[in-house]
DNA sequence: ATTAAGATGCAAACGATTTGCATTTAAAAT
DNA sequence: ATTTTAAATGCAAATCGTTTGCATCTTAAT
């Protein structure tokens, strides 16, 4: 199903969730001169083991101590946000959240939230493409992205 | 962030966005024991008058001589939409966005909105319901819906 | 006119996020 | 190994959108 790690993605819905080598993230870090310290590599770690969207205070709390204080993280993602690396995701609650976003995916996918316990499940597949695609020519737009998330009651709330 | 005052491009035909009248809007009001009051009757006259996603601010400034309150958008804007009078919208920019929902719609639709200028273009098409209940289905989630805007860059801004 | 539920104004509180600044540190240069 | 310096951190204060407590009004029913 999910290969590894390829340069090109052509094909939408293929979110590479494979934990990826703390060596790779790093790497990557230092591509752009930038320093891995205390701080990021326990975020990058935290994010491994947490393959779904987290807050920032989520982030801190999974920090043992709290060594390193929360604007830190806040910085943090934003750097790895204009990397690439981690991709943030809006569930309307006014809080974001991030997934570490593998090696030459672009991270785009969907979730299903449950709106009473906040269970949030991945989907797989990302229809709109062609939709987009449509509305942009429609509309004389370029670059056209869209977010897109679903929300319902899961199974045990229900 | 952007303040940009959102523009309408002139389109063909939108939603049920005829602007609805007056003595309806106060009507639905009345129905639900809720006072008709200055404020109100500012708000949703400037609401019928911009068809489009308006931030509380906005509204607030739409004012003339700001006779309103902040807060008493904020109030109005939540009693609104308990009522299903109107529609909140999230741009991903950390504002809330509101529209005039006509009577007998559920106001469900979406946007293109320029990341450049800020300029919104309403979307009349939805996809299918199918993929939504089968997301649903495949999940075990009950009541599901979702959120869907697409960002891009207009024709005046590329 | 009386009255009571409902609304408003104001300021303070809030939660998420950002930022200024002094201090520290990773990593490059010597 | 030591120096150097750009980058990163901690901390506190500042922002921004939004909410709320409370005293005071006002709509609309009586």
């Amino acid at each position: 199903m999910k290969n590894a790690v390829t340069k090109t993605k052509p094909r939408a819905h293929s979110h590479s969730h494979q934990r990826q080598e703390m060596s790779a993230l790093t790497g990557r870090l230092r591509q752009q001169a930038r320093k891995i310290t205390g701080p990021r590599a326990a975020i990058l770690e935290i994010l491994r083991q947490h393959p779904h969207p987290l807050t920032n205070k989520e982030i801190f709390a999974a920090m043992s101590g709290g060594q390193c204080n929360l604007a830190t993280i806040y910085r943090a993602m934003h750097l790895l946000e204009e990397m690439g690396m981690v991709k943030r995701f809006d569930f309307g609650d006014g809080t974001a959240r991030f997934e570490l976003v593998g090696e030459g995916d672009d991270g785009h996918h969907h979730h299903l939230v449950c709106t009473r316990c906040a269970e949030v499940v991945e989907i797989e597949e990302c229809f709109s493409s062609a939709i987009e695609s449509r509305i942009a020519a429609a509309n004389g737009f370029k670059s056209v992205t869209h977010k897109l998330e679903f929300f319902g009651i899961c199974p045990e709330c229900q």
